[in-house]
DNA sequence: CTCTCAGATTAGAACGATTCTAAACTGTTG
DNA sequence: CAACAGTTTAGAATCGTTCTAATCTGAGAG
């Protein structure tokens, strides 16, 4: 039994139903590219490109709309590495990541892998939403 | 005897001399805003208003140069946590930030009080060039 | 099956942060 | 103090992203 490479149809329209958003022709096409192969690291110039490639037709307003609502309804996140561009990770779960500045790639680490010791109270007034790990590396 | 308050001009001349950089009065007045008291987190923006406010006379376009050549002299350092824009840090110790999203305030951890476990080997050719920790905070 | 309309898509304009340009200015060195 | 490399600057340009207003479409009502 080969590995699933691509969404079924009616897991992509659960998927979008279960976050109240319409399955509409670019989301189920944006969630096919999305899932249909393991965990993805995408800028919105590059899912665009991306989709374009594919033979997906949508617009790169629809792509950033697209993303955020992915962001919101918990099924993609945002990963904050570069001052330049947003990078999205289709990996939700606890993790942390490398980061090649030169070739702007991402790299998961697993959550279990990482361990953060030593964080202080934080400020009066303020609770702690997630802690942002990321190892930059370089090639040596 | 009070806390300096002020960087002396010898201090400040040293330090651009140290860097490769000329003297000018631009950069001068804006060593003396940037290490004036303790540790300080700014954007480009927010330290070209502090700048103005101060009387001092600067371009914007002086302040990222000056920024980025500080920057790269060490004397500064730059810290992503945000999407929409850049950070610097006049402390370049070993250290980590909260990161206040709602009002876009970095608070500094210092370095002996966190630490990170369980980095993997970096991928094949590559090292490590510094591990960033953002602990992200909201109003409780 | 068709009507209807809230929700979705889109091209292009607008935006905000940052970088670039090319002209004017200023430390430094001889 | 002449001369030039380095520096500053206003304004234009660029880049990623967001907004706008017009058009389109999915899905429930009839």
């Amino acid at each position: 039994m080969g590995k699933k490479v691509r969404e079924s149809g009616m897991e992509a329209v659960a998927r979008l139903r279960a976050a109240g958003l319409r399955p509409t022709r670019q989301r189920l096409e944006l969630v096919g590219l999305l899932y249909a192969d393991g965990d993805r690291h995408m800028t919105a110039e590059s899912l665009h490109e991306d989709a374009l490639a594919a033979g997906v037709q949508v617009s790169l307003a629809t792509v950033y709309n697209t993303l955020h609502q992915f962001t919101e309804a918990g099924l993609l996140r945002q990963v904050v590495v570069d001052a330049a561009r947003s990078y999205f990770d289709t990996n939700t779960g606890d993790h942390q990541h490398f980061f090649v500045e030169d070739e702007g790639l991402l790299i998961d680490i697993p959550g279990e892998h990482i361990a953060v010791a030593g964080v202080p109270e934080p400020p009066k007034g303020m609770a702690v939403d997630r802690i942002d790990v990321v190892v930059r590396v370089k090639r040596a």
